[in-house]
DNA sequence: CATCTGACTCCTT
DNA sequence: AAAGGAGCCAGAT
């Protein structure tokens, strides 16, 4: 029963975000612009992140593998512990040394282009 | 109702 | 080349 109408609500920028995120491979990492680029929000790059963070990052969402362009674990203080996103990226086989993804280049999973 | 902040990114100096 | 400031949208106070 949608009635046909799309409800348009702020949501719906968030589900998209939680979307593209849940579908990231494990052992892939992504940047909030190339989310944000897939999604069609030009300055969302900051609406990304922001749109996780008020999920708390612990939601289903593997928010540990949304870093910034450079490959740093930016978020990396939202999680519980300071340390967590770094372990849970070497769990899935992804190298962060000195909070920096290794290899960043070849981790990078670009929405566009992997769908 | 208006103001400010925010897990970013790009441009200018 | 590096550092700093401005810009984007949406939600919260």
């Amino acid at each position: 029963m949608n009635v046909g109408q799309p409800e348009k609500k702020h949501n719906d920028f968030f589900q998209n975000v939680y979307d593209v995120v849940r579908l990231i491979p494990a052992g892939r990492v992504t940047s909030y612009g190339a989310i944000a680029a897939y999604l069609g929000s030009k300055g969302g790059a900051r609406m990304v992140g922001w749109a996780m963070g008020s999920s708390y990052t612990e939601h289903g969402i593997p928010a540990h593998r949304v870093v910034n362009r450079e490959g740093v674990l930016t978020a990396k203080m939202q999680f519980r512990t300071p340390t967590t996103m770094q372990e849970l990226l070497e769990k899935e086989g992804v190298i962060v040394k000195n909070d920096k993804i290794q290899n960043w280049k070849e981790r990078f999973w670009d929405p566009e282009k992997e769908l």
